[in-house]
DNA sequence: GTAACTGCAAAATATTTGCATCCTT
DNA sequence: AAGGATGCAAATATTTTGCAGTTAC
């Protein structure tokens, strides 16, 4: 899905700042902080713009903010969103200890962990055990 | 351990700020906020003064960043000082696939997520997949 | 044309730095 | 006594808010 189609998709409306944040994080294919966004928009829109943009994104789900262990705010594309098939299963799984269902919490992304010097890093696997909403 | 020899321990002057942090850090038994340690200190102490200790706290290794799904910066005692046992195994495990040994990566504490409304958390298992230092 | 989006200014918040004074060792 | 730690002031950085002008639909 293009970035046009995409922003429509959500009744966003399609903007130059939108555009172009958009293309940004479907280049990079990975996750962005503000500062790099700002970075290479080089100038072309307001800091507040940035602001604002991302935050719609990620109400509308577009994006989702990522936690790193350095405590970097990053952000990167939804899965559902990334046509590209960039994207890896990079959300946390929920085991419940009562009905012993594993499922998947779409929506909260695995985090960035930032390893020593040395580590090469392929894959993270997140799984939190609990009781789930359901069994609550 | 108490905390002022934990203080001791790692050749840090013993003062009042220090140890009222320690204490804090003790008592509550779980991840901290820079905002939940000024409030618990009640102005006791220089809002400047709490950044250097937690600075310096985390530069000795006494406490860790630990990132959040929601980006707040949450800090915690380490394990290995955690004298009351009230920690759980919260580092990260990473296995190596050229090895095939699995390492615990005692610096790397487990990110806090964020659930979604209605789950209640109990444990959390991440497991970092890749290269190891030594395979690389 | 209207509602939504942007850019600018400025407020609010968070973090860092410099320096004189005070406290720990 | 000496070096490090603290508190205050202020500089910087980050994020939010208000509002007038502009743009998408």
């Amino acid at each position: 899905m293009n970035a046009q189609d995409l922003l429509k998709k959500y009744q966003l409306s399609v903007t130059d700042s939108r555009l172009s944040v958009l293309h940004i994080f479907m280049q990079s294919g990975g996750a962005l902080s503000h500062s790099d966004i700002e970075g290479r928009l080089k100038g072309l829109h307001d800091r507040v713009t940035v602001y604002r943009t991302l935050q719609t994104f990620a109400d509308k789900g577009i994006i989702h903010q990522i936690p790193t262990t350095d405590n970097a705010v990053l952000y990167a594309l939804c899965k559902e969103n990334c046509a590209g098939g960039h994207h890896h299963d990079n959300h946390v799984h929920f085991l419940c200890t009562e009905c012993e269902i594993t499922t998947c919490l779409d929506d909260v992304m695995v985090p960035t962990v930032k390893l020593p010097r040395g580590f090469r890093q392929n894959d993270v696997k997140m799984v939190v055990t609990g009781v789930c909403k359901l069994c609550k």
